[in-house]
DNA sequence: TATGAATGAGCTTTCATTCAT
DNA sequence: CATGAATGAAAGCTCATTCAT
C-alpha cells in the first residue's frame, strides 16, 4: 500500500548512525573538524559518501549531535553532586568522573578540546549549547556548594583551580602519547583533597 | 654598498614576513589550520593572496616556522633552570615563565594546543621537532633535577604533575573567555610550591 | 478470473501512474524539468522515491509520456476541423479549443513551453514526435484549408499569424499571474475573425 | 609596494566577464538554468571552472545580472514612447523594437521565456526586479497613453492584446526553427495598426 | 507493491598554488 | 615587489537509479 512505513527500520538507522558517529569522531580527533572531509568519514565507515547524507543533514549536523551527547554525559555526575551528603564523597566522585576511562574517551576528548579551542567551533555549536545553559549553571552551583561544604575560603577560585588541574591532566594525558603516569597522578591529587 | 641595499631588503622582508605570521596566527586561532585559507591570511594582512608565496613556500611552511619559534622561545627558561643555584628560584622562574603574558600569547597558545592535539598536525611538524629533541631532553633533565633538589620523592611524577597543572591553567584561561582569575590561581600555586 | 485480477491491477496501476504524472507536472511547472528531482515528485505524491521506478523507466520517460498525451489531446480538434462544413464554425472551434480551460491547463502549458523552448528538451522527445508527424501534417493541412475557405489571400501566413496570436495569449496568460483579461481578449479576437 | 592596485586591469575583467555572460546565455538557452552547469559555461568559454568564481559570486549571480541588463535594454523604447508626439510613430516604434533583431536576440529571448515561465525562476530574480518596478510602471503608463491617443475605447485591454500578439510572434519565431515568415507577419501587423 | 538502504556520477563552490605583468 | 588571472584538485552536497526486503 502507498504510504506504509516500517517501524523496525529505525533500528538499522540507529545502528548505522552510530557507526557514522564513531567514524566521524575518529577522523575528527585525528585531523580536526575542518581537516576531516565527509569522504574521510565515509571511508572510515566503509560506505559511500552519499550515504552519509541519508543519515545526517550536513557535516555540521555532527557537531550539534556531539555537543548534545557530551552535555548529556554529565548528567550522572550532576545527579551525584546534588544528592550525595558527604562532601568528600562528592569530590571523590568528581575526580573519578573526569579522570576515569580516559583511554576509551581519548578520541572524544581530543575532538572536544579542538572544538572548544577554535573560536569558530564554539559559535557553531552555541545554539545547541543554549538549551543546556541551565544544566551548566546547576553544575557550577553544585561545584561551589561542594567547596563551601569542604570549608574552603574562596569556593569560586577553588572550583576554578580543581577544574584547571583536572583539565590539565586530561590534556597532558592526550599529548603524552600513551606513557602518562595517570595512576600516580590521580593518587596524588586524591591524597591532596581527601587527606 | 650593495651589501647595505641587500641588508635593507632583508629587513623589509623580515617585517613583511612578521606581518604574515601574525595574521596567520590570528586566523589559525580562530578557525584552526585547516579551517583557514591562504586567502583569509592575506585578507587579514591586507595584501594579495599571491604575495604570500613570495615569502613562504607553502601554507604548511607556517607550521614549521611556528614550531621552531615556539621551541626557541623556551631557551631563556632552559638557561635559567640550568644556571640558577636556588631550586626555589628555579621553580618560581618556571611558573612565572609559563603563566606570564597569557593575554598576549593567547592566539599563539590556542593554535599550538590545536596543533598538538591533532595527531596529523604533529606529524606535519615532526621533522622540525626532531632537530630540537636534544633541547627537549635538556629541559626534562633540568626539571627532574629541580624536583630532586627540592627533595621530592618522585621527581618524574612531580614534573609531570606540575606540567599538567600549568597546562590546565593555560587551557582553562583560553576557554574561559576572559574572566579567568589568573592572579588568584597563580598565587595559590606559588604558595603551594614556595611556602 | 485470473484475467479479472489482472485487470484490476492494471486499473490501480493506471491510477497510481496518473498521480505520479500529475505530481510531476506540478513540480516541473514550478522548477522546470532539470530543476525538479524524482525525490521532489515522489514527495509531492506522498510516496517513496523508489516507487517511481515501479511505474516509469526513468525520469526522462515522463517527457515522452507528456509529449504523447499532448499530441493526442489535439485529436478532437483535428476531427472537428476535418468534418465541419462551415469554416466559421471551424475557426470558432479552433479558437475555443486553444483558449479554453487555460486555468486548469496552466501547469501543463507552462511545462510544455519550457520544454519546447529548450533546444535539448526537444531532442529528448523528438523520437516520440516523429510517430505523430503525420498527425501534425493533417492539422496544418486542415488549417490551410480553413483559411482558404475563409477566402484569405495567403493561407500559410494567415495560419502562422493566428497561431502566433493564440500562443501569445496563452503565454501572457501564464506570465500575468492571474489577472489576465482573458474574456475580453477572446471576444476581441472572435469578433475579428467572425464579424 | 603593498596595497598598490592597477586600474587598467578592470578592463580585462570587464572583457572576460562579458565572455562568461555570453557563454552562459548560450548554454542557458539550450538547457535552461537548472540544466546548465558552471562547468558547461566554463567549457563554452574555454576556461577553467574555477575561473568563473573569480568573476562571479555564484551561478545565481548570473540571473540577477541578466535581469538587470534586460530591464535596462528597454530604456531607449521607454524614452521614445514618452517623448514622441505622434501616436502612430510611437506604436511603430514599439512594434519595431520588439520584433527587431530577433535572430541575434534569440538566445536571450529563449532564456528569458524559460526563466519567466518557471515560477522558481521568477522568485529568484524578484529582488532585482523590485528596483525596476518604477520603470515598469512608466512603461505600462506610456502604453496606456498610447492607446488612448490612438482613440481606442479600452486602452488597457488593447495594451494587453498587442503585448500578447508580439510575444506570440516572438515565441513562435523561436519555436519555428528558422522558417518563420517574420517579414510577412510584421507587415501584416503594422498594416493593421497603421492603416 | 512499496520502502529504506545504498551508490556513482555530477553539481556548486573553495582552495593551494602558479604565472604573466 | 606586488597583483590579478588562472587552474587542478578536492570539498560539501544532490541526484537518478538500483537493490534487498
Amino acid at each position: 500500500m502507498i504510504g506504509v512505513k516500517h517501524n523496525q527500520e529505525t533500528i538499522v538507522r540507529g545502528i548505522v548512525k552510530e557507526i557514522f558517529l564513531k567514524s566521524a569522531l575518529k577522523v575528527f580527533a585525528t585531523n580536526g573538524y575542518h581537516g576531516s572531509s565527509v569522504a574521510d568519514i565515509a571511508k572510515e565507515a566503509n560506505v559511500s559518501k552519499a550515504l552519509f547524507y541519508h543519515y545526517f543533514d550536513s557535516k555540521n549536523d555532527l557537531l550539534v549531535i556531539f555537543a548534545k551527547q557530551r552535555l548529556e554525559e554529565w548528567n550522572p555526575l550532576l545527579e551525584n553532586l546534588e544528592t550525595l551528603e558527604d562532601p568528600k564523597a562528592r569530590i571523590k566522585c568528581l575526580i573519578d568522573f573526569v579522570l576515569s576511562e580516559l583511554e576509551t574517551r581519548a578520541d572524544w576528548l581530543r575532538f572536544l578540546y579542538m572544538l572548544y579551542l577554535s573560536k569558530e567551533g564554539i559559535s557553531a555549536i552555541q545554539e545547541a549549547m543554549k538549551k543546556y545553559q541551565r544544566q551548566f549553571n546547576r553544575l557550577f552551583a553544585a561545584e561551589r556548594k561542594l567547596y563551601r561544604d569542604l570549608g574552603y575560603a574562596n569556593p569560586d577560585d577553588e572550583a576554578t583551580y580543581l577544574r584547571s588541574v583536572l583539565q590539565g591532566i586530561c590534556l597532558e594525558f592526550l599529548l603524552s602519547g600513551g606513557n602518562y603516569p595517570l595512576k600516580a597522578i590521580k593518587e596524588k591529587i586524591i591524597k591532596r583533597y581527601l587527606p
